[in-house]
DNA sequence: ACGAGGATGCTCT
DNA sequence: GAGCATCCTCGTG
């Protein structure tokens, strides 16, 4: 199991997320190890409205204002973004493309491989559908107790990181691709930025 | 199965 | 004060 690099990082994130599709997500919290299979992403880049990074850049594409929070996403490729939604949602996402430049990549959902018992807990459900604990960007990070203390830091080491998948090599799948969720008011909704793994059932609705 | 609406709090203007 | 990269519940059928 090997983490990913930041050199994995430095690209476009259209490029990047299919690529992080089948790849994991591991936290190792002072709960426990929990680990998921990512099975759907975004991509997000300053120079499209969807993306937080474009109301916080010059015409040139210079960053405007570094206190802002979506400063983040002009960070060292392979760190982490992690913002609230709607004032009760973590978002996970990793910073994508050469520092400076202003983009990311969104985890929209996961299959959970390990610690089901700390994602039950930590999301209150239990012995439900199994799905429901982390097919949504704001329940899986409820599911793997992921929030603000993890924003801004490298994704290459614990306590939070992204790796290879076992067994390798993994299982092949097929990536299907869809316009991007929940915008507002069509900020970018024609742009099919979405990626997902056709056919799981751990894909958002 | 599906849609409408409320919760909720932080960020930026 | 508006807007928001969501989630859940409670209506309908």
């Amino acid at each position: 199991m090997e983490a990913l690099q930041p050199s994995f990082y430095a690209r476009h994130p259209l490029v990047i997320a299919p690529d992080l599709l089948g790849k994991w997500v591991v936290h190792e919290s002072v709960q426990g190890r929990m680990i998921g299979r990512i099975v759907e992403t975004e991509a997000y880049r300053y120079d499209e409205a969807g993306c937080h990074a474009w109301k916080n850049v010059y015409a040139d594409g210079s960053l405007r204002d570094p206190n802002l929070i979506s400063a983040g996403l002009f960070d060292a490729p392979g760190t982490s973004y992690i913002y609230i939604s709607y004032g009760l949602h973590w978002m996970l996402n990793v910073v994508c493309e050469p520092e400076g430049v202003g983009a990311g990549v969104l985890i929209r959902a996961i299959e959970p491989i390990e610690g089901l018992m700390l994602m039950q807990q930590n999301r209150g459900i239990f012995g439900k559908n199994p799905k429901l604990l982390t097919n949504g960007p704001g329940k899986l990070c409820q599911a793997f107790g992921i929030d603000r203390r993890l924003h801004r830091l490298p994704l290459d080491r614990p306590p939070l990181y992204f790796t290879t998948p076992l067994p390798s090599p993994a299982e092949p799948f097929e990536c299907g691709v869809s316009p991007r969720i929940g915008l507002a008011k069509g900020m970018g909704d024609t742009l099919a930025w979405r990626f997902f793994i056709k056919g799981s059932p751990w894909v958002s609705r």
